[in-house]
DNA sequence: TATGAATGAGCATTCATTCAT
DNA sequence: AATGAATGAATGCTCATTCAT
């Protein structure tokens, strides 16, 4: 629920378009959004000129105010076109059955794996957010769904006696969210060159020590060492 | 050490401008950084231009190209001004006598501290190095220092025996920083408020657990908690 | 008679479109046109567009050349259309029995009522006419009903003996009425809002002096005053 | 002091530039100005490009925005600077010992000179007046001083008893006025050609009698013709 | 006829950068 | 060194007009 500030005059509610009501219409605008997203990957959102979107989109300069009011607005749609494609396959939460250290593990590699996939896009998105508040506000909603079920999970954990009972399970969910998700932007953005294992047993393993979780004997052996 | 891309032609090697000779000179050029720091706070570096910069520093608009080459350069100029300012209280490192978790403690609400104190220019230093790759290195040489410190510190409590001497020392402390200043940004220039006693204690005790070290007896009574 | 200049390349035969050979399409016309006045009264030309009009009308925007190959032949079609409502009723001409006076002040009064009723066109009509020099004369042949009455009504006068036979008819017959349609204009299209009694009365008097014709006794009691 | 409407949302204050400091820059803006008028003149205000102002400058097409920040604002500017070419020359107001009917003559044919000899110009106050509000404004205040001096002498000859004292001065003097100032269009502007001594005399005589002022014996020969 | 998407010329506007004084 | 005016490339955006369906 954050709030950003450092805007001011920006206001521009940006006029929404309307939907297209033809196919011919769905598919120029399905191609502005594919063309937006390779010329954004490409040179950034602030280089990216809206002509070089339309001559990779193959339309004239003017069909763009067709669909979209601003580079903003095409960007939206881009985001929202890629939203499936960028969730990181959920992992089902932990269930009593589960062996805890085992699902965090399979959390945390699926969230980088998706990271690494979608590098250009996260970088993009990083880049949005610092100076558009509205995407800051987007990047915050797309990550409350990797936070919230891992708060779920540790409340689920507290409430089995498998994790610190004296830790604010929604803050601590936010802060190891982020120290997986800036570790991920660390590697797959900056290329600060990491093997996905190594990355992924060390995160887990900071992970669960942090919140106290005992290891099952017999673990799943990719989570390598355990606290005696 | 990560280099990052997104760049193409944007070389420019930024001739660099002679420093004043002049009493005269210098006065102006610190004028001028002080009203860069003022209307990039303000505006944010995208939208400020020169033109409000020497404006508010009171010279003319030329004067500019005098003591910079661009907007980065001075942007750089600003930052190089208030390092010391930002460099939280350096805290001494752990040495054999102390409490490891006090001196944790003590560093994270160090770190915390001075973030709220700079939030304004963390936020533009984010902005900028999600835009401008040199400053995203500069972002990463001064979380570095933080981050070595830290690592140092881990290195030197699993010789000890006072921490899980299977994590990788350094990849841990980046992990472990970027949780800390990450959940900072969330908090002072994201504006998810929260408590500076609760973030730190949170955030220590994710630290302490994390890295396997012992609580001493008769701790810190900040540090509430504790593993039984 | 005037010719206005100020054109050059502005040709532009405007092919006509052939009117609607269906009941279909005399309905959209008619649809349009209302629409284009609508919005002309709303926005003024200028500022009106093809979009807004076809919107307007519940139309396409192809429609629109169905009917009409610019907003320059819509406007036209919306002056004809209005025609007969702008038409001040036509308040018969002097004859023998009448009290000049009488039917002076009526024709003042007719012509300032229609015009209050018109005010939106009115308005509209001097910023096309003061814009393209089509419509000034339109405006032109507009004003000549009213003027060309009151050339035949002074010349009649002059004939009788009952107005200053000096004056050249046709010349005082135009500056009268610009008198009186330029206060029309400045009353309720400018706003300088003036009681329609006040205003007849005092065209009508200036009128009726200004051409010497002798007040009737037991003249309209509205016709307040009289030259001994 | 009319206020007209027909605007909506097209507030813009029109941020004012700041006035040039050097003589450079005086010169460069007179330029501007002097430019601004000979386009306007040739291609009506709205067909008038920034680009060929500044091309007829000889400035590049930046600079317009040194000094202006809109064609809006260089039209006032235009208008600014010829003001005082436009006021026909102050004929002094009527005294006692004036003859009343030579001093209307011989404003009305000062004001008839002026506008023929700024035709171009007053055709264009028409048309902008016709389309922006706020020159609308500015016509009718310079409508005012002819105007108000008409009313003043209005008055002053129903004092000493030379002038109709039933009518309304100001009412009288605004409709008058109109009268002169629509007929000056109409000849100059759409071209209606009437010769200047005609013109001055009809329009004299139809304000001497409309206002029932006594001619003078021994009149100013040039206002021909008596009511006996 | 009607539709609504596609077109693209046309123009205003910004602002970093240079330069004469 | 300082000044502030001049420069002009770069682009976003509008909207009348056309056209395939």
């Amino acid at each position: 629920m954050p709030r950003t500030s450092n805007d001011a005059d920006e206001a521009e509610p940006a006029e929404l378009r309307e939907p297209p009501r033809t196919a011919r219409g769905v598919r120029t605008r399905a191609r502005l959004v594919s063309a937006a997203r390779t010329v954004f990957e490409r040179d950034g959102f602030l280089d990216a000129r809206l002509a070089d979107i339309t001559t990779e989109a193959g339309t004239a300069a003017g069909s763009f105010y067709t669909y979209f009011a601003s580079k903003e607005e095409i960007f939206a749609a881009v985001l929202e076109e890629v939203k499936e494609e960028m969730l990181h396959p959920q992992v089902r939460e932990v269930t009593s059955g589960d062996d805890p250290v085992a699902v965090i593990a399979a959390g945390n590699r699926a969230y980088l794996e998706s990271y690494a996939r979608n590098a250009a896009l996260m970088r993009l998105l990083e880049q949005v957010a610092a100076i558009d508040d509205r995407f800051a506000d987007v990047r915050w909603q797309r990550g409350r769904a990797f936070t919230e079920r891992n708060a779920r999970s540790i409340r689920h954990l507290q409430e089995r006696g498998l994790a610190d009972p004296d830790v604010d399970a929604g803050l601590a969910a936010t802060a190891l969210s982020m120290m997986v998700s800036r570790t991920a932007y660390n590697t797959y953005v900056l290329g600060d060159d990491r093997d996905l294992d190594t990355l992924t047993d060390t995160l887990t393993r900071l992970w669960v020590n942090a919140l106290g979780i005992p290891e099952r004997v017999n673990a799943d052996p990719s989570v390598k060492g355990s606290r005696p």
